[in-house]
RNA sequence: GGGCGCUUGGCUCAGUUGGUUAGAGCGCCGCCCUUACAAGGCGGAGGUCACAGGUUCGAAUCCCGUAGCGCCCA
């Protein structure tokens, strides 16, 4: 009989998630309050800018974050996950301007006090749409501890950071040559210039030498800033120039005459190995001026225009434009050489999308040198695990490579570098609060820095900048250091590096313990995903249509450990069928549930009419909790979710619910009322096990199964290895499905319709195999559809048959009037020559000496049973073979 | 130029410290609408583990080299 149950035949998200979302957050199981009786376990969010929208790459990386702080809350961990979001300053303020230009407004016509009013006001508007989104995949994000980066606290932590490594003599002012994007009229990071490869040309360039016939050909791939020239250099071993060296040529177009000199620096190989120095707009040649003395021209505008240290003509033009007519007036003068095809990497700005133009401005910068010597042993001994681990080797590379770290930027949204210069004196305070008045002549002009920090000056704070820092706290105390951090590689430099800098410098204790490095998602074909390409869908789409459980299993089946996914909608159906598969297979223990559940039935204590599948399938869970456990621990995020798969899909449902079936459709009440608590039981473990990759679902099918003073699913205690269902018998169940495939092999292979029964003779080898047989014949019988079961060690094979052996043990099936001898024999002959291919490889493993007497005896004793076992089979097939063709 | 990674059936990937005539999902072929699920069930075919050496009783697995692909840094 089946009794009423809510779940209908096709798992529909639609019905369940928002309303599971909005209990979870009504009984506020999110929100964590240190709690000194348990331990913490900590997640902070890599915060998204305020200005994104989530993408697939969130959904990978929130899920894992997810399912980690799920888990560690099922075991009873004081589990806080601590949202926020980044305020993105060249990226918001990108926004900020193009919106306001669509109005007709400028930056600098409201002023920057107005600006930041518009930017705030947008912010508020528009900004975090994505913790809104992160809410439909299910993210079980402690909301009430939401930052932002610009929040007054966090600001003010910013701002002490800063002031404090200023005293300590790590920051300064320099003028130097800095990356500079002419788009947002900033400098930008190393980090934060993309090189790409762009096919040009190499122009060759003819200068005249200053008193002489001669000529020298330079090369170049940027002819525009041989106007910016102030020097020539060769390679001191290159004959042809040694000459040279010394002597001045004149720069054409401008007239100048400047030095020809040597540098190690030159590579003879290259173009004429004659190269033209500009040192105010490139780094090598800023090197190589340093180191001769060479004059510092520089020939751009902030926005990358010509200015007026170039000759009249040119002026005000574009670079790409002067670069034309630097070409045109060479040509016209008969100094271009000749033009060659080059392909060469450029420097493009991240965010402005234009070539970077190294630039020579005041900036402010961090020694970096001094504070990275404690971020890198805490690596090197392990403090901070880096999985997959080969990212530990990136990571020094660039902790022992690196160079100052820029951080002011031309911008007004961000935290406004606390430096104040007193215009009367020229004294200059660096500190948190405004200063009101001058601390060395009392005057109250005061002049704060016109720049604000790099973004990342900020958020390399964030493991505890979320709390009081730099004040005491008992949330401080109690949740930092957090436990670990899920986030691109792509960040490894501009953020966890920087953030395990800071934890050393600021608070002597790491950030996180672990950082696990998620993979880049692609589209199907292994192409990047981007806006252009059209290939990156909505994870919201995606979530309408599947399920957020659907989205949130499916990438995590498709993520390989440290390789990139390939996302295609083809691969989340497979999640999907998978959810469905889960969702009526709790249907059908649902349908059949036909008494009051109670705790009784569910203590294994209890448990008094437990067959062979019963303890199988606990034996085979009980596994599956230590596997799922330990796969975890390890960040096996794909790993467990395979494992997941197989136990509910390939054992719970593909036997055990087909073998319970006989119980429930014939067996006592009492063997009915058994099979279900255990079925129950299992079911039960298995939404727990879940529920960290597809809550909603877990918790649904969870309130329909738990008893009714227990809690909701999302803090019911997560399954331990338990070692009352280690069974022995495992064995026998295997035997028995042995025996089971080998039917339905045989059936179908013989085109034996599934509708019709058939009777099996079977030849026990002794009493013991005959028992187990007989112990669950019944379980062949419904699984194989066996009519009549004989178990005879001394039975016959009645003519007619097909054969089969499992165990030694001979298997006939009387197919009189239906077998086809001759596919049999084929059957049987293919059969025969993969058991005896398997013999032959055995037998020149065990008749090897040196395999005999050096591999362990264990080993050697497993090839033995494996041999006799197969060399018994094979004969009985032999024999079958035999008899089948004297009929 | 330096560093890191990858190469296993048509496709996407597993394969822990070397010990199975190499596993999974998708796709493919055959049979089946069997009262949880056709988004399903049962069965099957399909791989000399990129190539060439070496270590070993034994290599997809460890070492060296080659080729191809990808990423990062200069």
């Amino acid at each position: 009989m089946t009794t009423e149950t809510d779940l209908s035949k096709r798992y529909d998200s639609s019905q369940i998630e928002d309303k599971s979302y909005q209990h979870w957050l009504d009984r506020n199981y999110f929100h964590s309050e240190p709690n000194p009786d348990k331990k913490p376990y900590v997640i902070v969010i890599p915060p998204p800018n305020v200005t994104g929208i989530l993408t697939l790459g969130h959904v990978l990386n929130n899920t894992m974050q997810d399912i980690l702080i799920r888990w560690r809350r099922m075991q009873g961990y004081e589990a806080c996950w601590i949202p926020g979001t980044d305020h993105a300053s060249i990226a918001t303020e990108t926004k900020v301007v193009n919106m306001l230009r669509h109005d007709g407004i400028t930056k600098s016509a409201i002023g920057r006090e107005k600006f930041l009013e518009h930017a705030f006001e947008w912010k508020e508007k528009y900004g975090g749409i994505i913790i809104e989104q992160l809410k439909k995949l299910g993210a079980s994000c402690d909301w009430e501890r939401e930052r932002f980066t610009m929040d007054a606290g966090y600001s003010r932590a910013v701002l002490t950071a800063f002031v404090e490594l200023y005293k300590k003599g790590y920051i300064y002012r320099g003028k130097r040559l800095v990356n500079w994007c002419p788009a947002t009229k900033s400098a930008i990071s190393d980090e934060e210039v993309i090189y790409q490869e762009r096919e040009s040309h190499l122009w060759y360039i003819r200068y005249a030498i200053k008193d002489s016939d001669e000529t020298i050909v330079v090369a170049t791939t940027r002819p525009e800033t041989m106007l910016g020239d102030t020097g020539i250099a060769v390679n001191p071993e290159d004959k042809r120039y040694k000459h040279l060296a010394g002597k001045f040529a004149v720069l054409p177009l401008v007239g100048r005459e400047i030095p020809i000199f040597a540098d190690e620096y030159v590579d003879k190989e290259f173009g004429t190995g004659a190269v033209k120095v500009t040192p105010a707009h490139d780094p090598n040649d800023f090197a190589m001026g340093e180191r001769h003395n060479l004059e510092v021209i520089n020939i751009f505008n902030e926005d990358a225009s010509l200015n007026g240290n170039v000759p009249d003509y040119f002026e005000g033009m574009d670079r790409f434009e002067a670069r034309e007519a630097v070409i045109e007036r060479l040509k016209e003068a008969r100094l271009m050489e000749k033009i060659e095809d080059h392909t060469h990497k450029v420097g493009y700005s991240e965010r402005g999308h234009v070539p970077i133009e190294p630039y020579l401005s005041e900036q402010w910068f961090m020694k970096m040198t001094d504070l990275v010597a404690p971020a890198l042993d805490v690596v090197r001994n392990g403090q901070v695990k880096f999985h997959p681990a080969h990212w530990t080797k990136t990571y020094e590379h660039w902790m022992t490579h690196i160079k100052d770290w820029c951080i002011s930027r031309q911008l007004w949204w961000g935290h406004r570098i606390p430096v104040y210069t007193c215009e009367n004196c020229g004294e200059v305070m660096v500190q948190v609060d405004a200063p009101e008045k001058c601390d060395r002549c009392g005057g109250n002009h005061l002049k704060q820095d016109e720049d604000v920090l790099d973004t990342w000056a900020s958020s390399w704070l964030w493991p505890f900048a979320v709390h009081s820092w730099p004040d005491e706290g008992t949330d401080l105390n109690y949740y930092y250091p957090t436990n670990d951090l899920v986030t691109g590689p792509d960040i490894i430099f501009f953020w966890v590096a920087r953030m395990i800098i800071a934890g050393q410098e600021f608070l002597g204790e790491v950030p996180f313990k672990n950082v696990y490095f998620t993979s880049i998602i692609r589209d199907g074909q292994g192409r990047k995903m981007s806006k252009s390409l059209g290939n990156s869908p909505d994870p919201l789409d995606l979530i309408a249509k599947y399920g957020a459980d659907t989205l949130r299993y499916g990438v995590m089946l498709m993520a390989p450990k440290g390789q990139d996914i390939l996302f295609s909608e083809d691969r989340l159906e497979v999640a999907r069928n998978f959810m469905n598969k889960v969702w009526n297979a709790s249907r059908f223990v649902l349908m059949n549930l036909d008494f009051k559940l109670t705790a009784d039935d569910l203590n294994p204590e209890k448990w008094n009419n437990l067959e062979l599948a019963d303890r199988w399938i606990l034996h085979r869970m009980n596994e599956t909790v230590k596997k799922l456990n330990d796969q975890l621990e390890n960040f096996g995020f794909n790993d467990a979710a395979w494992t997941l798969w197989d136990f509910i899909w390939s054992q719970f449902c593909d036997w055990y619910i087909e073998i319970i079936k006989i119980r429930m459709y014939d067996g006592t009440q009492e063997q009915k009322h058994q099979a279900l608590s255990v079925a129950i039981y299992v079911l039960r473990n298995t939404m727990k096990l879940f529920h960290p990759y597809a809550p909603f679902m877990t918790e649904e099918i969870w309130q329909q199964v738990k008893l009714d003073d227990e809690p909701d699913l999302i803090v019911a205690d997560f399954p331990q290895f338990d070692a009352r269902f280690v069974s022995r018998d495992v064995d026998k169940m295997e035997f028995i499905q042995q025996v089971i495939i080998q039917v339905r092999t045989i059936r179908s292979e013989m085109n034996v319709p599934p509708s019709k029964e058939i009777n099996i003779i079977a030849r026990p080898v002794d009493v013991a195999q005959k028992e187990r047989l007989e112990a669950v014949g019944n379980y062949l019988k419904k699984l194989a559809r066996v009519g009549e079961l004989i178990l005879d060690a001394n039975a016959t094979k009645p003519s007619g048959s097909a054969t089969a052996v499992v165990e030694k043990m001979e298997l006939f099936i009387p197919l009189e009037g239906l077998i086809d001898v001759d596919k049999e024999v084929e059957r049987l002959v293919k059969e025969i020559a993969s058991k005896s291919g398997f013999v032959t490889s055995l037998n020149k493993k065990l008749t090897n000496e040196n395999f005999v007497s050096r591999a362990p005896a264990e080993v050697v004793e497993v090839e033995r049973q494996k041999l006799s076992q197969a060399e018994e089979a094979l004969a009985k097939l032999e024999e079958s073979l035999r008899s089948l063709r004297a009929e």
